[in-house]
DNA sequence: GAGTTAATGTACACTTTTTCACATAAATAG
DNA sequence: CTATTTATGTGAAAAAGTGTACATTAACTC
């Protein structure tokens, strides 16, 4: 499966359960292609591709839909995560309730300040970076979030691959690039530089795309 | 210019950022696409195409580039950019301090709730939504940041549009689509959904690439 | 139950993007 | 000064992605 793909089935899955909250029970390609922003044909061919059929006439069962992309995405599985750096955009994500209905669990915090570390009134526990080994491990880690400032950016990075924590969400301006481990494993790394989308907002608002 | 390139030249600009302060004053098509995270036929081709020449052998200025990548990009421009929903994630990019060097200033924070906005103890004053208009003009605001919970996100949007906000940067969950006002002019908006980011995540861990 | 309508599924054409390959120019070495 | 090395610049080929068109099937209509 291609990257764009898999973006796109993200979106399906989100947009059809929407479209389930709402009452509806089946759904067109069309309207899918609408809620999702992309064209018809392309849900279509996703869907074949992906050996998902419909009914002529009748479009696709929604429930259907969501059991079949949710096992291609995993849904079940546990997708416990870990909040690296925990500053004011790290606790904002602690905080932050959007990731439930996802089965995405933040189970642990961790900070390089004692004054962070010490204090309990966060929604999860958060410990000193050095014990970063055993929690992952005793909570079955899977993702971890990077929010500290650039300068930490690299060794938390590689704290996070030492203790077996293969998925990256890098928050920090620098740009992190998976490297295979040593035993031969490769991180998946994403990165979200918040300046640099604001910066290609303002280059697109001063050169409108004229099409 | 396409939307890749675009992202492309962004990164370029800040990968030469960095290799600037270190100390360097030239810079190969292949260094540079190790920074960014491209080929290097890629790297030539984009300078190709912006007009960016080289010295065969001797690589590239950077500070050349710095300033012909700078100008693409509209630095020097005013970038004013204000934060619709001043909740955690709200608050949090308002004491963001990576913007600064890019030339994006956040000028204004808006919410609905009066503990908030009477809250003086902010980087950056804190007004009622129903003032966006005013505060749009006055501070020559082009670009507006969409911190809010999913069902205010839609009326955000629309009041961004009204007020003459046309880069939009949405972090909320619901994916906001661009649609030309009335007047003609289209919107750019970006969509960051990180529940969606660290499921894609979980994803290719589950089905790496097996390339 | 024949005809019409509505939606899927897919082959094919088209477009965009990336890579390849190599001519070109500059610097260095002998 | 000639040969060699190194990196740019770019046309052509390849690959990837998207859209179009239409055959196919199912439901509805009369």
């Amino acid at each position: 499966m291609n990257n764009d793909q898999l973006i796109r089935i993200t979106r399906y899955y989100r947009s059809l359960n929407r479209l389930k909250t709402i009452g509806l029970e089946k759904v067109f390609a069309h309207n899918l292609a609408d809620a999702a922003g992309v064209s018809a044909a392309i849900v279509r061919k996703d869907f074949s591709q992906l050996g998902i059929h419909g009914q002529k006439r009748g479009g696709y069962e929604i429930h259907d839909l969501l059991v079949s992309l949710g096992e291609i995405l995993g849904k079940g599985d546990s997708q416990n995560c870990i909040i690296i750096g925990c500053g004011r955009i790290g606790k904002a994500l602690m905080h932050y309730n959007g990731f439930e209905p996802d089965g995405i669990r933040i189970v642990a915090g961790f900070d390089s300040d004692p004054l962070v570390y010490s204090d309990a009134s966060h929604p999860v526990p958060i410990y000193p970076i050095s014990r970063i080994d055993e929690v992952v491990e005793a909570l079955q880690v899977t993702a971890g979030i990077i929010t500290v400032p650039e300068q930490a950016a690299s060794d938390s990075y590689e704290r996070l691959l030492k203790a077996g924590v293969m998925g990256i969400l890098n928050f920090s301006p620098i740009t992190l690039k998976p490297q295979a481990t040593e035993d031969g494993r490769m991180p998946v790394v994403h990165n979200i530089n918040i300046a640099l989308e604001l910066e290609q907002i303002f280059y697109e608002l001063k050169f409108p795309k004229v099409k």
